[in-house]
DNA sequence: GCCCACTATCAACAATTTGTTGATAATCGA
DNA sequence: TCGATTATCAACAAATTGTTGATAGTGGGC
């Protein structure tokens, strides 16, 4: 028995003031109305309703029941249909956590939009490079970069991230224009510290043999500060085209070994899981999975 | 599925901070409880708890379920607890129809005991000698005097009543003293209304037949008024024991007939049900079942 | 860095429970 | 007294329950 429809049947026939009325209140047969009350009557140990064909009667236990059922039944609707607003709303805070060179360039636009169209979305973006825990932080939605590990999050691929290799046309100008991997030898690499290494790529290959004792160039957890550097004639980088882009657009960068550019990484969207997504995080996938166009303005 | 077991399960999974320690908790497997919280979560539509096999962490919808949950839980138990409490200890109002004539007599010292052993309950003892319904008017118990017609109520029998033809000896020193049925032609017959005539009994048979159209005979619904008026020699009367007892032990009043006396009717004790008894009404059944002595002090 | 214990969940099954239908007893008005 | 209405009972097919064994993911310890 679910005490719940139970309660609900003994409330009904009280307010109804016969079972039969009551089961067809309930869309239920007469026999399940009273097969209900009488199972609650067994739970609870009393007789609640003194019952002939033609009339019921509260008993004492039952009117005492029936008033505290009431609102018990009332607090569970609320509680549910207020559940239910939270799900097809799209409301409430949607916590993000995003890499932070990406968020500074391209998020602000995109969340501004969001929040046009969804009003009920409060935001809380959290900017982090590190490997969060979509679960252990209590982030709706972690923004991630690169490839992923399985795991039993989802994550749904939103654009594809391309990197190149780049540098200052003053910098090429003087320490040589590199045309394979092997010329990449003696020139200052400006290397980003939480870079996923793939060694099926060759460039990669390259750089896992050779970049990383690589003591003439430099080391940063931030790709904007790399590509500045680049753009200043420091030495040659590995970045995303969504922060090189614009500078390598304005020709302060020039772009080498492009037949050597690896695979795409991508750029993904990770949450807990596909069923039952509270309709903020679901909005909000959906409308980031439309939001950079193909090609992406960047590139 | 149960939507409250559901609703504790996850409940205690969110105090116990995992899925293993909240089926211990609540002598259950892990699967079950997994189980719940999906088949919850399925019925709201919203996912409420975010989980890895290390770590669960509340949804935002969870967050707001979590606390309105708990609350209708313990309102819920709080209300069982309640009932339970109305169930063992016997307390609230007991409502008793009893005849009238009985219960002026009898009834006073016997509530008084009754209440002396349960304080708790509260007594409104409503004096009727028409045929009233137990579940229509709401009482507990109806104490009736008569043969019963079958119905869906319980009847106890709580003790025989004799009735006894009865007149004063002066009365019967200037009528005559009636030695068989027939003897009765041409007495003043005083005629209690609501008496219910059982043809098997041949007395009953007679008056049936001879005692209606009775034109210079007596009727009342009260018998105490008929007792009187035989008492004064006002005729001859047909009345029970715990009426006329007293006047017959003071020899007020004389048995006539005796070899004609019917088969004793019975006081009943009338209620609901006899499963789910609140023990209030349980408590006095019992209490009156074994109160009239046997014989009863008023034979 | 690699294993291992622990955890949540899945899958499949027997046992129980559910809600249905048809039948029965009780009540009240005509 | 009969007939209409009502609550309940009984029995059954269908759905659901809670169990057991298996599997994948996780994090701490060596």
């Amino acid at each position: 028995m679910d005490r719940i429809d139970a309660m609900r049947a003994f409330v009904t026939v009280v307010s109804e003031g016969a079972f039969a009325r009551a089961a067809e209140r309930l869309n239920m047969s007469p026999q399940l109305v009273s097969k209900y009350v009488s199972q609650l009557e067994q739970h609870l140990g009393v007789r609640l309703l003194n019952r002939t064909t033609r009339q019921i009667h509260l008993t004492e236990a039952g009117t005492s029941y029936h008033q505290r059922a009431q609102q018990v039944l009332h607090d569970i609707d609320d509680m549910e249909s207020q559940i239910g607003d939270l799900q097809s709303e799209a409301r409430g805070l949607l916590r993000i956590s995003a890499p932070v060179s990406f968020a500074i360039r391209h998020m602000a636009p995109l969340l501004s939009e969001f929040q046009k169209a969804h009003p009920g979305v409060g935001i809380d973006l959290q900017l982090n490079d590190r490997k969060v825990d979509v679960v252990e932080e209590g982030f709706d939605v972690v923004l991630r970069i690169g490839h992923l590990k399985s795991s039993s999050l989802i994550a749904k691929r939103i654009a594809p991230i391309r990197m190149v290799v780049c540098a200052s046309p003053d910098y090429l100008k003087q320490n040589g224009t590199p045309e394979h991997l092997e010329d990449l030898q003696g020139h200052r690499y400006l290397r980003y510290s939480y870079i996923e290494l793939d060694s099926s790529q060759p460039l990669h290959r390259w750089l896992q043999n050779n970049g990383q004792n690589d003591s003439n160039g430099m080391t940063s957890n931030n790709g904007d500060v790399l590509v500045e550097a680049a753009v200043a004639g420091a030495g040659i980088a590995l970045q995303p085209t969504f922060i090189a882009g614009s500078a390598i657009k304005e020709g302060k960068l020039k772009v080498v070994l492009q037949d050597f550019e690896p695979e795409p990484m991508g750029l993904y969207a990770v949450y807990a899981h596909r069923q039952l997504l509270a309709s903020k995080v679901r909005s909000f996938v959906d409308f980031i999975d439309g939001y950079f166009g193909d090609p992406h303005y960047w590139d």
